[in-house]
DNA sequence: ACTGATGGAATGGTACTACCAATGAGGAGG
DNA sequence: CCTCCTCATTGGTAGTACCATTCCATCAGT
């Protein structure tokens, strides 16, 4: 029982400082918003080297769970909103998730998402679906803020949906399929999406859950069947193949 | 126009390598399964130092992409089934999901992939239910095990409903409802658990969607429930306050 | 010829140092 | 009171050194 070093501890430094952050979060150690010490103060109180830490820090800022500014310090993000953002890009990679099964996913949960909208709506969140709208309307012609303002009016739907969880989860799943949409070059219709997107606030203002529902199965369907018939013009199989964009690394 | 270092990279030098990483994988010019080069190699490769490169290779690994061994090498894994489990914690803790929320976003997913399984389900898998059944017969004295295997029947209906997004998502949602559920020390009835999921496995079995769907609504209303009323003799409130275990490291 | 031991080479893990660029706060000067 | 500048602080990167582990080829013994 005498061993230095504790027989069970397998993971490396880096993935206990890990722990050690989350656990400091749980335990109000660390406040949201708040100012971490400086790396080397930070590493010689864990008491381990700057290099380890700053391990454990890289990973922690690439999830999005904190901030770093060079000259200025490190901070505790508030909330996490693209947390799940890089994950998910590697596991479609690793998986071979298609764009078929992003949309299908969509379609299993953004119905009951929208009943539930249609049933906690407020005024107010119906106003803001309708704000969302002008925006869709406003950028019309240029694809990208339009499909921005796509993404945002069914954020909004999640937020009003009430759960968070899937509000997240679902946020980055159109995160990655406007990712493969901008590699396949997937259009839309704007006025065609705008059109429905109307119906569903109406079923939603109107408090219809089951008309909302409904309205968004015909949205995901038609949208799906839109996009399957785009793809099909392209070479179907690996997605997500582009080319690096202004990288100037490269594996020899 | 000749500046030396281009303007519009913003990011550092290791997320820029996570992305190389991320593209050498979507163009296959790294295999799952597939051993990377050595460190030190694909450092001078990259043309950036060992620290760097381990940083990026430190979050790829947090992240579940790939695997390190001392003396062996670093591999790309094959899939990721875990690659949200770190995030997904982070998430919990930054944004204060609660209990309920997580076992919400279950009830608004779960019932319409249950409904998907009794519609795809073949022998095999009513099978593959069964004999998970049969585990959680044999494990209802040993709470771990009846929990594990709990989880097991899940994801088994998870895959059986032949999308790997809600899948992945979901699997991990459990992930985390179990480990609050450690915390706070909430039991479950096994055998009243059991009921409840042979009654799902028949719907699935005679491939009746709307039954399965209404079978599982029942489950999760019953275990949310049974954990509400477990959970209120808790502190509710600040949710995977536990103390850490085995950490030699404190902020000091 | 087969098996087992052994030694070395390769690999990831950690620590430490040095220097750079960006930032922000405080002081000098108007 | 405001502006500009200086400088200490901070994160970013590179590089080196050393360790423990693992793999593998070599060699000895049977």
């Amino acid at each position: 029982m005498g061993k230095t070093t504790p027989p069970l501890l397998k993971d490396d430094v880096t993935a206990r400082l890990v722990g050690a952050f989350k656990d400091l979060i749980s335990s109000g150690g660390l406040t949201p918003g708040g100012r971490l010490p400086a790396e080397r103060e930070l590493a010689s109180s864990f008491g381990v080297s700057r290099s380890s830490l700053r391990q454990a820090l890289k990973v922690l800022e690439i999830m999005g769970v904190i901030s770093q500014r060079v000259g200025d310090g490190t901070y505790l993000n508030a909330a996490a909103p693209t947390i799940l953002n890089e994950p998910m890009e590697f596991l479609i990679l690793l998986d071979g998730i298609s764009f078929h099964e992003l949309m299908e996913a969509r379609r299993i949960v953004e119905p009951e998402l929208a009943a539930r909208a249609a049933m906690r709506a407020t005024a107010a969140d119906v106003a803001e679906l309708a704000a969302v709208h002008a925006r869709m309307e406003a950028h019309k012609a240029d694809s990208a803020r339009f499909v921005e303002a796509d993404l945002r009016y069914h954020q909004t739907l999640f937020r009003i949906s009430g759960n968070r969880v899937c509000s997240m989860m679902f946020t980055v799943v159109h995160h990655s399929v406007h990712k493969l949409m901008e590699v396949t070059s997937s259009l839309v219709d704007p006025e065609h999406t705008l059109t429905l997107h109307r119906r569903i606030t109406a079923a939603i203002r109107k408090g219809d859950a089951a008309q909302a529902r409904q309205r968004m199965i015909e949205h995901l369907d038609d949208a799906a069947g839109l996009l399957a018939r785009t793809a099909a013009k392209q070479e179907e199989g690996r997605l997500l193949k582009r080319v690096s964009k202004l990288r100037p690394i490269g594996l020899a």
